[in-house]
RNA sequence: GGUCGCUUAGCUCAGUAGGUUAGAGUGCUUGCUUGACAUGCAAGAGGUCACUGGUUCGAUUCCAGUAGCGACCA
């Protein structure tokens, strides 16, 4: 015996020697191998601020496990670390706590804010990198690479440059979504709707010269201060008179225009549309149309400003409801209805958002998503599960032109320059000293910063050093495969999919795997105002990693929300034990100078050669299913493998041959025991990497390490057909004779013996070598094998296997009526099935059309059901 | 309003090429300190695969519709 071995596998005594060894050894760093075919993932940046949560342990398991098993095949991995400086994330952060402080950013200007916020980046951005190398992750930590680090702002400003020069930059005056407590614009995608409960209220508006009213309706009373004029259809015969009149604001008394324009819904509301071209999209809109006057009533943050008259200064809730009260009480107000809407707010502070007139930067999307769209639709670009490219397109195909500018300081600065006195302005990739057109040395850069999205969107190539073509990016580049939640496809892999081509002129990866949500036990988001989400440092600490990484994998499929609990997490750190008892079991066996160079193959048992032709069948589809992404089928073969097979079988089954040190074959058990508790720690790596690398190194192997040692490939030469259907009778008579022993209710220690009657040679052969197996695993006294069934006592119980029947005399012991209902039962489900059978058999079109194969399956099970049912029949009958 | 997804054992979920006596984990029942493991072993009960039609020799699986739930977009 080599060494003491605990007997509950204890994952604090190993994850993080393990992963110390690992990072020791260099093994997550990849160097270019030009003989080698490279893999590469990306990972998505998590933000500075951010902490672990399930969500990222459930996303970064997944990468790890295809980084693992991509390595063991001998591709030259690459899976790229790092993180993004998240503008308003980490803003507000820093902010907030300047507030604890009683600072504000004013107060200590732009410059010492961003001193403050590299404070805060080298202080807190290390944290969650600390916490995935927790969770095991083989990143290329020498590559990690940061949103705002010199390269990757290069190609932010590259990037910028470039667009801008094409035309597909522009600065622009547009309805942009402004978010007045973050006090920035936020892009279209960056809105989340809500529907609440508002009101519309109809308002009278006069008509100029007349004694007529046009009744409007709107759900933004306070919006009305900006009106600059009045919409209804051409072809609405109610208000056709109307249209070239002008109508009175009331409480504002501008006079405004009544025109005709299509937008407008005959149908909604009204049928008229009070038009704020500075305050909705839409009306913007018919403001161009018709040439009419923009009036911007609001400030940054959200209160009237001067343009709003007596209302100037109030916030925009209190502004609504003074004029709707002025309206009521000067006789404007009709009616107040109740109204269910959807309301925008920003994502990040669920502050309601006010659409505004901006000079903002935009990307002009079009001739972007033209060919974004088209590499997914031609499967250059996959969706796993490919449902997501419906999502993609319909999106892409929808797309506005993406507001980048930023009224913030934490970010990527964008890279204009405006002269103060002849206006110009400049894009350049460096400051320029002077103005190009007047040479004035007063030119100040634009304060604003880039949308976070706009350098995230990049980093598949500028991590890899673009704008320079280096080594690493002619290499790595295209990534292999994207890993991310569905709920990140519009912020990032459809700008990454444009901005990969735009920029590389080759797409940024081939797949992208979705996953789902982590949930709670409940089936509910996981989230801090609920209070109900799961740490998984917490996880870790009591279970283990391998344990969370197999919580997260069993059971799933790709892009399904799915649950976490407790319970499976106890499930999880079973299997792991089972695992290190399967381990220490074997490493109780082992000699200290055991010599595998003796094994005889001719020593083989049934045992061993069927243990090891399902491991290589099991090897080949699990990679047949990790290579479709099907990360919960291939867990779920190898978690059965591992328990049933070895485990329940093969164990129990090797252990006499062990136990005798003289036995035959023992040294075959051993060197059986190794290869394949090897082999499934191989498999099994990839998802449980710590567990798998400690046994491996005690196994006899010539590897350093499971991680680079060698991914099990399918042989034809490891391969026993006849082996494996002995063991499937040898299983089937073990289970069937248990099965009669506990239902007759005989007691573990009563042995007797069993009949084998069959009369095919090979089986008979197997029941006379497989004595002491039937003895151990079926408890019985012993195994006489016969061809017919002459001298079977009367008061035997039959059970019935593929090819044998098996009698067990357990005399006074049998309750005659129990075996009898028993048989009645059996029968019953017989019957059953041979109606099925026949059924089928029977009709022409299944014998004509099915395939040969099906047919001939169905012909086997009615023979094997037939002569089952006889045998049925025949007990009944003698017992009765 | 549009699009998509889900509905399988008490619970949580798998089911990869239409053909399996429809599976797992957990829970439940019964019996076990069997020299790896009680974080275990053995045996068992438990399902009209939401509903209705269609295609097919054959549908849990493909198609259409209905109902309930959920997500995304407007």
């Amino acid at each position: 015996m080599r060494r003491e071995i605990a007997k509950t596998y204890d994952p604090k005594q190993v994850e993080d020697r393990i992963y110390k060894n690992w990072m020791e050894k260099d093994y997550f760093h990849a160097v270019i191998d030009p003989e080698k075919e490279p893999f590469t993932i990306v990972i998505p940046p998590p933000n500075i601020t951010g902490q672990l949560h399930m969500g990222h342990a459930l996303d970064n398991t997944m990468q790890d496990i295809l980084i693992r098993l991509k390595r063991m095949q001998g591709y030259c991995t690459l899976w790229l670390p790092g993180t993004d400086h998240a503008s308003i994330a980490t803003e507000v952060k820093i902010v907030e706590k300047m507030a604890e402080e009683g600072i504000t950013k004013e107060d200590i200007g732009r410059e010492g804010f961003l001193k403050r916020a590299w404070e805060w980046k080298e202080q807190y951005g290390g944290r969650i990198i600390e916490q995935l190398k927790k969770l095991g992750c083989s990143c290329d930590w020498k590559r990690e690479r940061f949103t705002m680090d010199e390269g990757l702002s290069r190609a932010v400003i590259e990037v910028f440059v470039r667009l801008y020069e094409k035309g597909l930059i522009y600065r622009g005056e547009k309805i942009i979504n402004w978010c007045s407590k973050c006090r920035t614009t936020i892009s279209d995608a960056e809105v989340e709707y809500d529907e609440h409960e508002g009101y519309f209220w109809h308002i009278r508006y006069p008509i100029k010269g007349s004694e007529e009213f046009i009744e409007i309706a709107t759900t933004r009373p306070e919006t009305m201060l900006g009106d600059t004029a009045v919409a209804v259809h051409p072809d609405d015969e109610r208000y056709k008179h109307l249209i070239g009149k002008t109508v009175i604001l009331p409480l504002v008394n501008r006079e405004i225009p009544v025109v005709a324009d299509t937008y407008v819904d005959k149908e909604f509301g009204t049928g008229v549309v009070k038009i704020t071209p500075a305050h909705d999209p839409n009306d913007f809109e018919v403001g161009l149309r018709h040439d009419l006057e923009i009036i911007n009533v609001m400030n940054e943050d959200a209160t009237i400003n001067e343009n709003g008259g007596k209302y100037a200064g109030l916030d925009r809730y209190e502004a609504r409801k003074q004029i709707v009260k002025d309206l009521e009480e000067q006789g404007y107000l009709v009616k107040t209805e109740p109204h269910k809407h959807n309301v925008g707010s920003c994502y990040r502070c669920s502050t309601v958002i006010e659409p505004r007139i901006s000079y903002q930067w935009f990307v002009k999307m079009k001739p972007l998503a033209e060919p974004a769209i088209e590499v997914v639709r031609n499967g250059t670009v996959k969706f796993v599960p490919e449902r997501f490219s419906k999502i993609y397109f319909n999106w892409m195909e929808n797309i506005q032109d993406w507001c980048i500018s930023r009224q913030l300081w934490w970010g990527h600065r964008i890279p204009a320059y405006y002269c103060d006195d002849c206006g110009e302005m400049t894009v350049a990739r460096t400051a320029p000293d002077v103005c190009p057109k007047c040479k004035s040395a007063n030119i100040r850069q634009d304060e604003d910063v880039l949308d976070t999205w706009f350098s995230s969107a990049l980093w598949p190539f500028s991590t890899l050093g673009w704008p320079d073509m280096t080594e690493d990016l002619e290499y790595f580049y295209p990534t292999n495969v994207l890993v991310t939640g569905y709920d990140i496809i519009f912020f990032w892999v459809a700008r990454m999919i444009f901005s990969g081509l735009e920029q590389m002129g080759k797409e940024p990866f081939r797949y992208v795997l979705i996953h789902g949500l982590v949930r709670d036990s409940q089936g509910r988001k996981m989230s801090k105002s609920l209070g109900n989400g799961i740490d998984p440092l917490d996880v870790i600490d009591k279970y283990g990693t391998d344990a969370l990484r197999y919580a997260l994998t069993i059971g799933t499929s790709p892009g399904n929300d799915m649950r976490f609990s407790e319970e499976k997490l106890e499930a999880s750190r079973n299997f792991a034990n089972k695992i290190w008892n399967a381990f220490r079991f074997v490493m109780m066996n082992f000699d200290d100078d055991i010599d595998f160079a003796n094994v005889n193959e001719e020593n083989y048992t049934v045992a061993d050669k069927w243990i090891l032709s399902r491991i290589n069948t099991i090897a080949r589809e699990v990679t047949e299913n990790l290579e479709k992404f099907e990360l919960g089928i291939a867990l779920q073969k190898i978690y059965e493998f591992i328990w049933e097979e070895f485990c329940d079988w093969y164990i129990e089954l090797v252990k006499p041959r062990l136990y005798d040190r003289e036995a035959k074959g023992r040294l075959e058990a051993l060197y059986v025991l190794n290869e394949v508790l090897g082999k499934a720690m191989k498999l099994l790596h990839p998802f449980m990497p710590f567990i798998t690398e400690e046994i491996y190194s005690h196994l006899i192997t010539d590897d350093e390490s499971i991680m680079i040692s060698k991914w099990p490939e399918y042989t034809d030469n490891v391969l026993y057909p006849e082996e494996e259907k002995i063991m499937v009778f040898i299983m089937d008579a073990v289970r069937g004779i248990r099965n009669i022993r506990a239902e007759m209710n005989v007691p573990v220690n009563r042995k007797a013996k069993a009949i084998f009657v069959t009369q095919d040679e090979l089986l008979s052969k197997v029941v006379k070598d497989e004595q002491s197996t039937f003895g151990r695993l079926a408890s019985i006294s012993e195994a006489q094998v016969q061809s017919t069934k002459d001298g079977i006592p009367e008061d035997s119980v039959a059970v019935l296997v593929n090819g044998a029947e098996i009698y067990l005399p357990l005399e006074e012991l049998i309750d005659k009526d129990k075996e009898l209902e028993r048989l009645e039962k059996e029968k019953a489900t017989l019957i059953k099935e041979l109606e099925r059978v026949n059924r089928m058999l029977n009709n022409d079109n299944f014998v004509s059309k099915a395939p040969a194969a099906v047919v001939e399956q169905e012909k086997e099970k009615l023979k094997k059901y037939t002569e089952m049912y006889e045998k049925v029949l025949e007990r009944i009958a003698a017992l009765k």
